[in-house]
DNA sequence: TTAGATCTGTGAAGTTGGTCACGTTTGGGG
DNA sequence: CCCCAAACGTGACCAACTTCACAGATCTAA
């Protein structure tokens, strides 16, 4: 047995490294920087629907995903119902904010699969920040990306109705993970209950059911647990309510092609 | 004439610093620092409804509210209606974001009433907190904070029901900007026509209107063009439907002190 | 002061989508 | 392999809001 050593052994740090080489936020940080940091950050594994952070506690730590799906949301103050802020991937972070700001965290966090994260302690991160302000530039990037999405879905809720939100969420969930399939078709594997996925849009579960199976009757879409097949986006849309159908570009097309009416599609 | 110079002259300079001095932004940044950008940073009044920011523009500059109230707002795609996502105060920033992720301003800012900004350039912002690391956290601190409104907001929209949620505001506008009246009553000088504040939380002005007159016919609450003034919020809180009624308490107060109701006004 | 524009007040009509209720399907742990 | 809890599917009902429509009030610029 010992002899058939396939796989070379990897030490922690190792996974940690590789796991932190590959996230955004740290492109620009130093290697030594890094390794630092690395070394002083944990390894941990979460199953299916592990709570990785609980709502109130204080930060911590930042985690930084290797492996996974992660969801993070807000429950209502009853405790009943809960509305999904964050889907995250490999390569994403979460739980930043309550080690900046030193408030409790604001909601939970939730293994939506099976899921490896490098968890990165509080104290070790400020330290980077004050010593490479370039990381702290960095880290600030992320935060306005998180803080325009957090306002985009206020707009989106406030002025589009639920099959509108579907198709935006679909066709967010296929840029960022979608596989082309050979007939053209693209299979968005959300690994999300319906009941996650219309808490992620803001809708009840009951309404998104209705809405996949319209979709599904349409011929539009195919559907499973924890999927969806989208064959055409653009036939899709035109499944959609006129009223609140999104824009096909979302634009900032200098070219200000026709004359009067400009910044009408954004 | 000359004479009878009753006020020192005030160089813009230093009008300037007088309100980076109140601005809690910078409280933590070193006086050198502060004069430095002082020096290179713009003063300009607005007034009233006088557009400050508009939608698409690169992140030129980051804003600082000596005077005035500012209202930041996200427009649907059809430029019909929209949704303010901020209400601004002397003290308070804006225009950050898309300073520092270098993304077009999400939306248009105005001025409520007249206003007083200091504008700090973006190359200077970005120097000066890669010079001084303690500074980026505390800015780093303020995003995060717009960053819990914003989720906030969407748990508010999604959970609460109309009544609930102009209840919210008005304790919200409460804490930031009431002034108790000598019989108890709390003026709220939102200075916003009612459209504005119906889109600050998610409503149709026409909601907001009859919801007023109600409370008002109820003797709760007094209301005129700019202000509203409240007469005793536990009172006011009976009034709301009893399914969707927010908590006196935001809770995490482990002492479970006093009587009742803490934290009301305030 | 007057006129036009903007803001406020209020009713009627119509819908989205939430809640409730129930049956069916499924997958994973024993 | 079987069973049970969790997830999915679907209909009926209805309340909260939006939209539309218009009238009165108030502000502001000429």
């Amino acid at each position: 047995m010992p002899s058939r050593v396939l796989q070379t052994p990897v030490t922690p740090t190792e996974r940690i490294m590789e796991i932190l080489l590959r996230c955004p936020l740290f492109q620009t940080t130093p290697s030594l920087d890094l390794e630092r940091l690395a070394a002083r950050s944990r390894y941990q594994q979460y199953r299916r629907g592990a709570e990785i952070v609980a709502f109130g506690q204080d930060g911590s730590f930042m985690a930084v995903i290797g492996r996974g799906r992660v969801k993070a949301l807000l429950s209502a103050p009853d405790g009943g119902l809960e509305l999904i802020v964050g889907l995250l991937w490999p390569g994403d972070t979460f739980g930043e904010m309550s080690v900046f700001d030193h408030q409790p965290r604001p909601g939970a966090v939730f293994a939506v699969t099976e899921t490896d994260l490098v968890l990165v302690p509080r104290l070790e991160l400020l330290a980077l920040l004050e010593r490479r302000p370039a990381v702290a530039l960095r880290v600030m990037e992320g935060l306005c990306a998180k803080l325009r999405t957090a306002m985009q879905f206020g707009v989106s809720i406030r002025f589009f109705d639920i099959p509108s939100r579907l198709f935006q969420r679909l066709q967010y969930l296929c840029a960022k993970d979608g596989r082309k399939q050979s007939d053209g078709s693209v299979r968005i594997q959300h690994a999300l209950s319906q009941e996650d996925l219309a808490s992620s849009i803001g809708a009840s579960r009951e309404a998104l059911n209705k809405l996949l199976s319209e979709w599904k009757k349409a011929g539009e879409i195919e559907t499973g647990r924890g999927y969806v097949v989208v064959r055409d986006f653009e036939a899709l849309r035109r499944l959609l309510p006129v009223a609140t159908r999104p824009h096909a570009l979302t634009a900032k097309t200098e070219t200000p092609p026709s004359p009067s009416s400009l910044r009408l599609v954004h």
